[in-house]
DNA sequence: CGAGAATACGAGCGATTACTCGCATTGTCG
DNA sequence: CGACAATGCGAGTAATCGCTCGTATTCTCG
């Protein structure tokens, strides 16, 4: 039955499929469709956005959306991919982080990541329907896990670097946790209202963060407080 | 809109409304409709629970639900109206917490208080869904609006003493940031599979929340680190 | 140009869902 | 008992939504 491995209206990899060849309009449309579906999910949230009002939104027919992904779930799939490019630049822009220490280098740290990932949600409203939910429909979770796991590696990468010497599993479960404290507290900045109050929100993300990962360092260098 | 004070299918507070006696047998639906609802939510989420399979799972007709409850929204409020009345009880059972200073004295308060509210979610997996997502439909948003203010006004209380001389805005930031913090956390525990893991997220949840609250305090008394 | 493919449309189909309604049963009270 | 209310049922309704399909237009390329 829905055996249709559409991803993303490229051809198949079969011998004898018909390669669709994409022309410049279509993938203009693309774009546009996305670009509208972030706007519509970053207001309705996932479950409330309806593929005709992405299609609307875009200035385009339902049938046109289908002709480009095969499902709901594919925009989101889609979607997703693309932050996860942007986000990939955003990191290539940070450069290799120096190995951290503990104390003044943490904070830093901490604030060359999440400065550029607080204006990178406050420039992509979509983003965080797409990520920072907890509970998500099947599709939804499917769709996005490749990303998420992708992410998640990043982040233990850093974690690992703070916390040498610590299992593997520590150090996942430590990344888990800060990727968690970020998600939860991305909604209480995005959705401020007052501009002093979003400083003041991202000013507590930042103590969050860095309190959290740092008493993780403490207890792995065994210095108590 | 919506001036509707449905509270569990009370009579209207007007002069000629019929009063609806209820009757011991129909107490009795309302409490089945209601486990019925909390187990839905916990398994499927609130989008995707249908009121059907809520009367299904309870043993009982639409119809017979719908007599009981206006509509879907006030199913979820009236259960969470329920989960706030026993959140009343756990937080009586702590009986007055001492003024906390500092150091020692904040772990013990946090592991007062989020000790049973960990066993409370584990008890009532349904809880979570209604009060865990960062993005909730409007109608859902609104019945448990309430509730949260309720839990709102506990926390900052108890902030409140942790952080004597602090502006009130502040006070109300740094509850919310908390409750975001354990509201984050929470499906990272009740979602391990294993039981050592999630004694390691359990123990997570605590660094998390004595760590920020601690800078905050050191962050108060000006007492750095 | 001409043929085939890609793009575009939008009415509408099938499935789902919140909710209703007519009617049967059970409880309450004089 | 008898009248009325509360409870109970479940097929049915109206609306929504993801998605399709027949058809028309535009592009590509020989």
């Amino acid at each position: 039955m829905g055996g249709t491995t559409g991803t993303t209206g490229t051809a198949e990899a079969g011998d004898g499929a018909p390669v669709r060849r994409r022309q410049a309009r279509g993938q203009k449309r693309i774009e546009e469709i996305l670009h509208a579906a972030a706007e519509v999910f970053g207001e309705q949230g996932y479950d409330a956005t309806t593929t005709n009002a992405i299609a609307a939104r875009a200035g385009v027919s339902p049938g046109s959306l289908y002709q480009f992904f095969g499902n709901k779930d594919e925009v989101a799939r889609a979607l997703a991919e693309r932050y996860a490019a942007r986000l990939e630049t955003l990191r290539a822009e940070l450069g290799t982080v120096g190995d951290p220490g503990d104390g003044q280098d943490l904070e830093e740290l901490a604030a060359d990541v999440l400065g550029p990932l607080v204006a990178f949600n406050l420039a992509h409203p979509g983003f965080k329907a797409l990520f920072a939910r907890t509970d998500m429909p099947a599709g939804l979770r499917d769709a996005v896990a490749p990303v998420q796991a992708a992410i998640h590696g990043r982040v233990a990468e850093l974690v690992g670097r703070l916390l040498p010497g610590r299992p593997d599993g520590e150090v996942a479960r430590v990344a888990t946790v800060s990727i968690q404290l970020v998600r939860g507290m991305i909604p209480l900045v995005t959705g401020a209202d007052d501009g002093r109050e979003r400083e003041a929100m991202i000013a507590e993300l930042h103590t969050v963060v860095v309190s959290y990962l740092r008493r993780q360092a403490d207890l792995a260098g065994e210095r108590p407080v």
